[in-house]
DNA sequence: CAAAACTTACTGACTCGTTTGTAAGTATGT
DNA sequence: ACATACTTACAAACGAGTCAGTAAGTTTTG
């Protein structure tokens, strides 16, 4: 299926930008963030994303080479925005990443589209050979490093911990799935005040280091007020 | 268009379905959630579907109308399938819905294809005009409302409580937040452990009824040891 | 019970729309 | 003059759905 290799015609070798090109680009990934985001990547077509930026699907192409090309510079595009983003909020390295999180899922309410770009693509990404699936899996990966070392600094745990590593892939989790749920629902989920549930929990909780009761425990009655148990369970 | 004396595939006529159909059927709808969960719906190919079904595209749409009628069986069939499913585990109603919870993660260890297909599908389905939408709309507000019921049995808590709900949201987001960093990597995260995690504290939470002091305020240098603030929040 | 009268379960060929990518030509700025 | 930034036109594929036809099963009828 693969055809010949062929050199790429005009993808990233600038020689001379002219002046308005620039923001010309902006236009077209712009337009392709919520092309991507409203279709998917595969049903997107690049005739509307080239509508939406005012040309043809050619002059698309001429920028980014091909579709796959295109989704690759959305997706750095969307990461170098996300720095130096909405609110002039810079790179924040410390524990302060933490509150962070609650205020960028704040601000999300108010960016659907970017909120379902990101949702629709990052569960796309896991089909066979799709072109984000590396994006991702280094995106996740770094996101979980970056949590495991915020989290082992504010609770004073080992970083590589189980619990850490668990509790990272946890809140990358909830922020990720409420998304779905929210774009599906808007009034049924409130994104910020769930994701503040669960981290100010995972956080005291590593804190103190008194972990929870299991539920299956609680379930069989042996915490419970009422102390009769009904049934025994299978396992 | 729609009622005309064609030969509808699902009839109620007169006459009956033919004795080996049933079972075929049931092979091109796993075919199709293999292709749907690999491919994706919309760069799904009926061929392919059809293909690993040991027929053309045309017997497939002759047993489901069309693509999308497809996809809506498929839907149902995976729910029929889930009840009646893996280890005979029949609908699981009261608080050991819970730990039920954990057990059917880590099934789903041995069923990636499934995985996917569900992670894959789920979040596409908040794409403009995707046939599963509703679908899955009412699969995550049923399952929030199970779920706050089994809360609300276990801690002792009203059902209509903020928390109960945002922590009904919070578990299904980690589970399936989870799935799409699982299938994304493997080894990086442990899912029934990751979800017990975050299950046994959450249950916990709202059963003692002490919640934990944000995390804003540990940042601060509040709660924390060495009270070292570095930074003041823009907020 | 068996032939006629259907129905079901397909196949193969085709239509028609959509889509990515190419090629060649035109305008524009430096 | 010469890249750059496009456009129009086209190529080649692909994919869903239609249609007519065929083989086999099922029901009806005499």
């Amino acid at each position: 299926m693969a055809s010949r290799n062929r050199s790429v015609p005009a993808a990233d070798r600038v020689a001379k930008p002219q002046a308005r090109t620039a923001a010309k680009r902006v236009k077209i990934l712009e337009a392709a963030m919520t092309v991507f985001g409203t279709r998917g990547y595969n049903n997107a077509a690049l005739a509307e994303i080239a509508e939406q930026a005012g040309m043809t699907h050619a002059g698309v192409l001429h920028h980014f080479g091909s579709k796959e090309g295109l989704l690759v510079a959305v997706l750095k595009y969307r990461d170098g925005e996300a720095m130096a983003g909405v609110a002039g909020r810079e790179q924040v390295e410390g524990p302060a990443f933490l509150p962070h999180l609650t205020d960028t899922v704040r601000d999300n309410i108010k960016r659907p589209g970017v909120v379902q770009t990101y949702a629709v693509l990052s569960a796309e990404s896991v089909t066979d050979g799709h072109p984000a699936q590396e994006y991702f899996r280094g995106r996740m990966a770094g996101l979980r490093i970056k949590l495991q070392r915020v989290i082992g600094m504010t609770t004073g745990r080992e970083v590589e911990d189980d619990d850490v590593r668990d509790a990272a892939s946890a809140l990358i989790a909830v922020m990720d799935g409420l998304q779905v749920q929210w774009l599906l629902d808007p009034q049924a989920v409130d994104m910020p005040r769930t994701l503040a549930l669960v981290l100010d929990e995972l956080i005291e909780r590593l804190a103190t280091n008194e972990p929870a009761p299991p539920v299956s425990a609680r379930v069989d009655g042996v915490l419970s007020v009422g102390a009769a148990q009904d049934e025994p369970q299978a396992s």
